[in-house]
DNA sequence: CTAAATGCAAAGCATTTGCAAATAT
DNA sequence: ATATTTGCAAATGCTTTGCATTTAG
C-alpha cells in the first residue's frame, strides 16, 4: 500500500508535507523531532516546527505513528506497526525492531502485580554490531 | 540505613528539603515533578521549582534517583534500587514495581538484533486490582 | 571557613495556539 | 465550497541558569 493510500486510509489529507513526513518516518523507521525537522528541510525550506508537531499529534490521535520513550534519549516516533519491541545503541543511539513473545513475562507479571495487563512496552539498550567492534 | 545515612553515602549534603525529596520518594515510591513539588509545599511553602528540579539532578547523577518513563504520562523518579521493571495502570496511573526474570528475553533479544545488550526498560500497562473492579 | 544548596527572577528550550492565506477533497 | 493544513508569530509550559544569601560539614 502506498504511503498515499495509508494516509487517506486514516482520513488524513495527502499534503506534500504531510507525505514527506511519512517519506521519512518510513525511510528512518524511528527518528526524534529534531533530526525529523533537519530532513524535511531539504525539501521544504520553510516547512515550521508547529507543522511537524500538529502532524505528529493528529498522526498520533488517529493512531497512524506511535512515540516511543527511550531511556535517557528524546523520544522518537515511528508507523504504527504490529506490536513489537525496540533495541537501541547506547553509543550512536541507533534504535532496531524486534519481535519478541512477551506472553510468557506479561503472565509473570500478571500474578506478580495482581494487574489486569494488555500491553507492554519494552527497549533493550546495549551497543549495535557496529559500536561493539 | 536511615535516609540522611543514604544521603551521606552518596556524598550528598543533607538539607531538609533534600531529606523531605527522600521522604517522598520513598513514602510514593514513583512520582512525577509536579506531585512531588505540591508534597514538598505543604513542609517547606517557599520551596521552588528550581530547588526540586536541581536536587533530582545531582540525585541523578549520583545514580541515587532514577527517572522512569511510562508511555502516555509524564515520567517519575524513585530511589535507585535492585533492577526492576514496572507495572502501570492506565485509568488510576498507580505504578508498583515487579521483579521478573528477564535473562531468556534479553537473550532472545540478544540473538534477533545482533546487539550486545546489558540493560532493559520494562513497562506493563493495564488495570489495577482497584480499578478493574 | 569553604563549598554546596536554596530560592528568586530571568533565560532558554520545547510545544501549542491563533490566525490569515493556501490547499485538498 | 468547505474544512483542513500550512507557516508565521505569539503564547504557554517545562527546565535550567545566574546570583545573592543561607547552610552543611
Amino acid at each position: 500500500m502506498s504511503h498515499i493510500e495509508q494516509l487517506q486510509n486514516k482520513n488524513l489529507k495527502v499534503t506534500p508535507q504531510r507525505l514527506e513526513i511519512v517519506d521519512v518516518l518510513t525511510h528512518f523507521g524511528h527518528i526524534n523531532i529534531d533530526n525529523l525537522y533537519k530532513n524535511l528541510q531539504s525539501k521544504f525550506p520553510t516547512i515550521s516546527l508547529a507543522t511537524i508537531y500538529k502532524n505528529l499529534n493528529t498522526m498520533q490521535d488517529k493512531d497512524f505513528v506511535c512515540e516511543v520513550k527511550i531511556p535517557h534519549q528524546k523520544s522518537v516516533y515511528e508507523i504504527t506497526k504490529k506490536k513489537h519491541s525496540h533495541v537501541v545503541c547506547s553509543n550512536c543511539n541507533e534504535i532496531v525492531d524486534i519481535e519478541i513473545t512477551t506472553t510468557k513475562l506479561t503472565e509473570e507479571a500478571k500474578s506478580l502485580s495482581g494487574y489486569q495487563l494488555d500491553d507492554s512496552s519494552i527497549v533493550f539498550s546495549g551497543l549495535c554490531p557496529e559500536c561493539s567492534k
